[in-house]
DNA sequence: CCTCCGATGTGCT
DNA sequence: GCACATCGGAGGC
């Protein structure tokens, strides 16, 4: 049985990049600790031939790009935790960074694990947006690492979705990236609110691809 | 052991 | 727009 992103992807015969991967799972649903959310903005990252992604250099840490697909990648950075789901991309290496979404079930769930880190009431659309916050709403940690994301009876699970009719996805540079930063391996759905606002690298490096 | 540095979030100017 | 809190990974010595 092929990986579960990869059979989102109808067409195509050949493995598909990491970015098709991104691409195809935007409106998917990932489930985390009691809270769902619909994802809509995601970004590539890929094996040894990306500059700005961990499998860059193969250590204990990126061990984990290497092996099988659809298990969650989780690392922490600035004190705050990510999540990635890992891909069987044409290269050795591959993951997606997921970066928003929006909570359609557990909001109340959600809103109780944002308030620990700050003042005030969250807007909805704010809950799941960026992702530090992300794993936030989603009660993800460490702990989560190496879950098998289609094993139903884990506390993170990924069911494959679509956008809605009428959406429109869109592609640019990825967030905060120091090299490699023309490649345009973010996608998310256009206009959406969840959708964070792009942030250059302070010190951007330019990279021949 | 030590230094550098982010796939970030928040608040302030 | 900018500063900074914050902490583990990675690599140099």
């Amino acid at each position: 049985m092929e990986s579960l992103v990869f059979a989102m992807i109808q067409e195509s015969s050949a493995r598909p990049s990491a970015a098709e991967q991104a691409r195809s799972l935007l409106g998917s649903h990932l489930t985390g600790h009691g809270v769902t959310i619909r994802l809509t903005e995601v970004e590539a990252y890929a094996g040894p031939d990306d500059p700005a992604s961990h499998a860059f250099t193969r250590t204990a840490r990126s061990e984990i790009m290497y092996g099988p697909p659809d298990r969650l990648y989780v690392y922490r950075i600035h004190g705050h935790h990510c999540a990635n789901v890992v891909v069987a991309g044409p290269g050795p290496a591959a993951a997606i960074l997921l970066r928003a979404g929006v909570v359609v079930d557990g909001t109340e769930l959600a809103r109780f694990r944002r308030v620990a880190t700050r003042t005030g009431a969250i807007p909805d659309d704010r809950l799941a947006s960026g992702p530090g916050n992300l794993c936030r709403a989603l009660g993800i940690t460490m702990a989560d690492l190496d879950t098998d994301l289609t094993d139903a009876s884990t506390p993170v699970t990924l069911e494959s979705g679509a956008p809605h009719p009428g959406e429109r996805v869109v592609a640019g540079p990825r967030v905060g990236v120091r090299r490699a930063a023309d490649r345009q391996w973010r996608f998310w759905i256009d206009g959406d609110p969840t959708v964070s606002a792009y942030r250059r690298h302070p010190r951007r490096v330019r990279e021949p691809f």
